[in-house]
DNA sequence: CTGTTAGCGCATTCAG
DNA sequence: CTGAATGCGCTAACAG
């Protein structure tokens, strides 16, 4: 069933019939009633895919990301999601794990499918070996990066102010008294390397650098790591991460050492995923407001393609959420 | 930059173009290495709308789900796209939330951009109101539901025999002396049904039901639930509940009231998310095993979409995972 | 092995 | 306000 055999049963011309169907002014009621009429008895849809082929475009964004178990990643990618569903936008979800193959067969999949737009979500999508890709990507649609930075012409870039966001939680930790901070990370990204420079800049000023480690991503790793430092006898007294799950992880280690949090030592970590709400005591984190992020990509694009002007590089400012580990 | 474009630079026709890049056999080596030459000249990427519009197909397929930062979700929507990669075909998200109509627009959507094939997740998705939009997409294309059953021709249904798992906790439970149950649930669907039958059943077979409570979701409505039926006097040493998330709230509710648990009052869980390892103590739970519940969803499809039989209702055996709380 | 031709289903001129 | 004609970029016969 396509447009002719409705044009043919409602006795017009198939451009009156796409008319209709696209809600064109000039069409008179009568007209418009008849072909309804049929629209409406076979229940007819039309096919994007022809549409696609004229207007070059199946109004459908790619949102590219490492992961969406990863809660981070979950709830932008839903907040993206859905703002872009308003706007009359489906999206192309693309998990694109740590490989980087298969981060750059996933953009030439989506330049395929001539997606409208590609967002990127997650700092470690800045990557030398995506300079390329991305730049000649971006000479075709926009690109819009969430959470890290790219030079280059119709890139748009969204981000939070991590580096600050570890400059003040350190701050406020040295007015509670704290001196030595200990920090766990488990990115060495583009986002990950301002956080350490913003713990690094704040701890030496306002105490002592404990130690600064780079392990792998998970409760047990973070949890292991904790203990080992204890066993080795390295004093600290607050220790700040990357991200929540970690942050559980030293809570785990230090429980088991008979640790008291907060009044030994005070723990952070980094998102306010519902984890930081799960565990005991209550986390104390970064609300790195993805969500914000999220909504900005979404209008940032639809500002590009509505032929606006847009802002191409945005900052927020994270919010300190204080529980009770701090 | 198109088909044509090529084939003139190359001195070959469209067909042959086409060939190479289909890698289709019959084409002299000679031949295909001038093409060849020309498309990584320009770096041409075909275009998979015209390809679609004469194989009527994107080779895509739509994932429906509630939504993607409920971890149980994310974890089928992860391992389905994963899947789905590989047998190269790519997925469209749709987040529809709990509102019915959004979920036939989506549905409607989906038909329009021709996907391969629906893949609706979560027993939500069995609702009387969907039974003529599902009816009429199962027409066209496969349809794959996770966690519910829809009795249609051309549906497909992978399941996690959720009541057994009920039964079973419930079951050992009384094995080690718990006597008075208490479940607490908060979603009244396909599969939370199965999981209320098994608890009443078992928990009528081998002790006492000391209540059944449907609660919003989420961490507080669980924790002050739990206060509330402990000011009121009932009596129960054993909480049942149809998700992590809830049982949490519930050992929040417990610890506040200085509960032992699992001395005094015994905690189950369900899902086994990560936020089962993120509370204190870790939570006994149910691996529903979505993991393989995707998968098999996606081997199911692969199977109908290649013409070959297919099972219409597959059921998987979820498993009790014993930790600290039980 | 290669080229010609004919659509796929629609949007979009351009006439009338 | 409506219709005829054209083409989007590709695949798939069908000839040769």
């Amino acid at each position: 069933m396509n447009i002719y055999d409705i044009a043919k049963e409602a006795g017009v011309s198939i451009a009156t019939v796409s008319r209709v169907l696209n809600g064109s002014e000039n069409v008179r009621d009568l007209t418009r009633q008849k072909v309804e009429k049929v629209l409406k008895k076979y229940n007819y849809v039309p096919s994007a895919i022809a549409r696609g082929l004229m207007t070059n475009s199946m109004k459908t964004i790619g949102i590219v990301t490492i992961d969406i178990r990863n809660l981070y990643y979950a709830n932008v990618a839903h907040t993206i999601e859905q703002a872009l569903r308003i706007i009359g936008f489906n999206s192309i979800l693309c998990n694109t794990g740590y490989d980087i193959e298969q981060k750059i067969g996933y953009l030439r999949m989506l330049t395929e499918k001539k997606v409208d737009s590609v967002i990127l979500v997650g700092s470690t999508f800045r990557d030398p070996l995506l300079d390329k890709p991305v730049l000649e990507i971006s000479k075709q649609i926009p690109v819009i990066i969430v959470n890290a930075y790219y030079g280059y012409p119709n890139t748009y870039s969204i981000q939070c102010d991590d580096r600050k966001a570890l400059e003040k939680f350190v701050e406020y930790l040295a007015h509670r008294g704290r001196r030595n901070f200990l920090y766990l990370y488990d990115a060495d990204t583009f986002s990950g390397n301002l956080k350490l420079e913003g713990f690094q800049k704040a701890a030496s000023k306002h105490g002592n650098i404990a130690g600064i480690h780079l392990i792998r991503s998970g409760i047990d790793e973070a949890a292991n790591k904790t203990k080992e430092l204890l066993r080795s006898g390295i004093l600290f007294d607050a220790v700040l991460t990357s991200e929540d799950l970690t942050a559980i992880g030293v809570l785990q280690g230090l429980r088991e050492n008979g640790i008291a949090v907060p009044e030994q030592v005070s723990v952070v970590g980094y998102n306010n995923s519902i984890l930081s709400l799960c565990c005991h005591p209550l986390l104390s984190t970064v609300d790195s407001r993805m969500e914000d992020m999220g909504k900005l990509a979404v209008k940032v694009l639809h500002q590009v393609l509505s032929g606006e002007r847009a802002e191409n590089s945005i900052k927020i400012a994270p919010q300190l959420i204080f529980r009770q580990t701090t």
